[in-house]
Formats: C-alpha cells, structure tokens, sequence
DNA sequence: CGTGACCTTGATGTTAGTCAACGAATGTGG
DNA sequence: CCACATTCGTTGACTAACATCAAGGTCACG
C-alpha cells in the first residue's frame, strides 16, 4: 500500500490542495469531514463507466487509475494518470454524464464523495471553491502539456517528461520523492499513455539505463541524473503550480 | 467579418452557453451586461504571454484565437483553438498567472472581462457558475479528445476528426453549418494543432478531395461526403456535449 | 510446477518528417 | 496600377522514427 488506506480518506487530497492553495483551519476541517463511501476494487476494473450518470465524485485514496478513451480500432489511450490524492472526476458535479471511462491500473481504493455534499462545500466556503477550481486547472494543464509531447516531442523525450512530472506528482502527496518514487506502471500501460507501443516504450527505457540516467527496482523508479532527464524531457515544472494561491 | 463585431460583445457567448446550459431570463441578461473593453488585434499577435499575470478573462468576439506551447526545439503545438464565443481563459479567474500563451491566428476581436466582475457574476448566479463550469469541462472533452487523436489515429483520421468537430463548434455558435463552415487557418496552423507537418498536411487534404470527401473554397470548408468523414474520423459528437444540463 | 502476465530482443515494413524547389496568391510601396 | 516581396500551397526524392510481427526469457502466483 502506498497511501493512508481507509482511516483518513481526505487527508491525501487535502494535501494535493495544500501544494497551490491556503486554506484556513476550519476549511480544512470542512474538507477532511467530506463523507462518502469507501470502495476497494482490484486492478483493471472499471471505476467509472463511459457515459455513466454519476451522482458523486471520486477520490484516489490508493492505488492508480487512469482516464482512458477506447478507440474502434482497437488502441487505447490514456489522457489522464490519477495517483493518490487525485479528485478524478470533480467535474461531474457540473455534467453528471461521465465523458470518459476511469479504470484502475492496480489495485485501488476509491472514496466517492456524493455531489450534494460537494456541493454544500462550495457554498458555505467560496474559496475552497476555488481551490477546488484551480486542482482542475492543473489537470488540464497536465493534459496540455501530454498533447505537446505527443504532437511534437520524440519518444525519449515524452518518456523523461513524464517521469518528470510522476516524480514531482508523487512528491507533493508525500509518497516519495522527485528522485524516487514507486510508480506501479506495466510498459503497455505506459505505452497507452505516450501513445507508442510497449515495445518503443521497452527500447526507450532500456537506453535511459544504459545512459545511466535512471533505474527501475520492480515498481520503483530511481532517477540517477536528474539534469540529464530534465534536459531529455525540455521539462519546465511550471505548468504543475508549485506556487500557492488565494483569490477570493 | 464572422461574428458580431462589437455591438453585443457578450452574445456570441450566451449562444454557445445556450447551448448546454438553460439560463433564465435574467441570468441572460446578467451575462449580457458584463462589462469589458473590446480589443482588436492582427494577425500572429499575442493575446495573453506566457507567464503574464492576468486580471481579467478574455472571450474571442470575431476571428480565431489559440492557445499554443512553444518548444525548446523550436517546434510548437496548438492545444486549443478559439472561434467566436469562447471564452478562452475563464481558469485565470482560479489562476491568474497565465499557463500558456494565447495568439491570434487571424485578425481577432477579443473582449477583456474583468476578473472582479466575473466573481460578482458567479456569486449572485450559481447556476451562472455552473453553466460557465460545464463550459471548461467542454474545452477538457475537447483536449482529451485531441490527445488520444495525436497518440492513436493516424495523420488522416486526425484531420477528419479536426474537422467534424469544428464543424459542430461553427454551428454551434451560429457561423456555418456542420457541413459549410469558414474556417480561417493556414496548413501551416493547422499542423501545429495536430502535430504534423505542413507537407502532410497538404497530402491528406488533397487526399481527402480527390475522394471527394471535402472541398475548400479559400478559408470554407464544404464537407461533401460527410458520413464517410466521421467514419475516417471514428467521430463520435458526445463529447461536445450538445444536450442541456442544469445542476443547481 | 505450471501458467499467464510481463519484459526483452531481432527482423522487417510503413508512416510521416525533412529538404528542396517552384507556383500561386496576397499584400505593399512607389 | 504595377513591380516586388512575402506568405502560402504544392510536389518530388529521400530518410528517420517508430509500428508490427514473432519468438523466447523471466517472474510472480496459485
């Protein structure tokens, strides 16, 4: 396991938000007291359904899930990686039908937060409103940034950018550290992230050992040379907003 | 010209919300009488810089906007285009400091909308909140959708599905019908947002008239054969979202 | 100890990029 | 109104990156 498990389920998602909003003692209380229902499921199981009407959002609490669009020939691609402490799906609160399918690539626990509790939070705390906002602002950004690397970066260059970015993901939820990180992730999965075979995603990985820039232990991938991926990746943690924010 | 100019600014705007969202009378007309200074630009120009602090938001009045990422390799790639009614950066109200550049592809029309009176709005109509809300969900639909085109469809299934959707989007807002729409961009451009070169580009178009599926007239683009375009396109409109929530 | 999922490697084929040149269209200043 | 410049579109020859196919190896798990 790699997360709180069931005991505090909020806790990690108050910790993402914490990375780029300030929130007051008693909004933090107001969100750690969010219920919902805890569920466990194994790996590849659907968390969300395409088209699904959902009457509640869905927290990471363990594990690893990813957005994913199935195409009718046959490919698959994955337009969003959620790790803990990921609010996957915050936006069915405004279009309950689900526009995409959420799968769990592990074993993963999930916390569903009924939309009228979400809400009622909204309401009472405009700026945890906003912090809210703003964690659904840097998803997209995330998602911008994957469409450059698939539009016009070449496969070592996609590879690094994205272990840049699990790297500083799994940091700022506590789980590890931008040079150490367990990131449990099959290369096919890998490959329907980055949009090539798991085949290019194996001879890719293999160079980057072989230049001694990272090593991979079971799941855990260790950078050795920092400078060197970041330089691969042309990789600017800009678009993750480390800096914090209050607006309201 | 393709839209209003700038006698009702804020009307393309309420069309595409109108669109998705079902606003009372008043909530229209609370949308209509936001205020704003009306800037029009030429072509390649920038419209919001990398990195800028914004205080205010900006909605596309006439002309075509996109937000794009420059490359250290000196590449570039368009991750959304703005036509008439978008509101092409509502976040910065969450964020302020501006994640990506945003250009004009043609001669533009923008209105500036200041972030204040954007506050105002959402607090006194909550269902304006959420009608705006469903909107940036659109523009993510949008984006994942361009992303699983970039890593899984080949170079003409990418164009096609390009120009389905901006067909739906023309239409949408009241400039063209999905089959006839003038769509003012350069192949050049339009490399840049499916990442490929401006020589494919050119082939797959030339491709998709010789088999009659479309022809262009200068910047129109007359769909001829459209089911068989939505079939190269594997085109599925769902995630455009064209029916009406109401969440509130 | 067998089975299935995952990783690894090699050989081969295809898509699309790059480079280069020219034509067409559009705009500009004299 | 014309000569020029610039941008955009078109085409061909060549090349590189990556997909596909196929086979075997490794590891975890029941």
């Amino acid at each position: 396991m790699t997360g709180d498990g069931d005991s505090t389920p909020m806790k990690s998602y108050l910790r993402r938000l914490s990375v780029r909003s300030n929130l007051t003692a008693e909004e933090q209380e107001a969100i750690l007291a969010l219920p919902g229902e805890t569920l466990s499921t194994a790996a590849h199981r659907d968390i969300v359904r395409p088209g699904q009407l959902t009457t509640f959002s869905c927290l990471v609490v363990d594990g690893l899930a990813a957005r994913f669009d199935q195409l009718s020939n046959g490919h698959r691609q994955i337009s969003a990686l959620h790790i803990v402490g990921d609010f996957c799906d915050l936006h069915s609160l405004a279009v309950p039908e689900a526009g995409w399918g959420i799968q769990s690539l592990t074993p993963t626990v999930v916390r569903l937060v009924p939309h009228d509790a979400l809400r009622k939070i909204i309401s009472a705390y405009p700026n945890v409103a906003m912090a809210f906002w703003r964690d659904t602002v840097v998803d997209n950004s995330v998602l911008a940034k994957w469409l450059s690397a698939l539009g016009r970066r070449d496969a070592t260059a996609r590879f690094a950018h994205l272990i840049c970015e699990m790297g500083l993901r799994y940091e700022h939820v506590q789980l590890g550290t931008r040079e150490r990180f367990a990131f449990p992730i099959t290369q096919m999965q890998l490959a329907d992230v980055l949009g090539m075979s798991s085949v290019h995603i194996n001879r890719v990985l293999q160079a980057l050992r072989g230049q001694g820039v990272l090593e991979t232990r079971g799941q855990v991938f260790h950078i050795l040379d920092r400078r060197r991926l970041e330089k691969l990746a042309d990789f600017d943690d800009a678009y993750l907003l480390e800096r914090k924010n209050r607006t309201s």
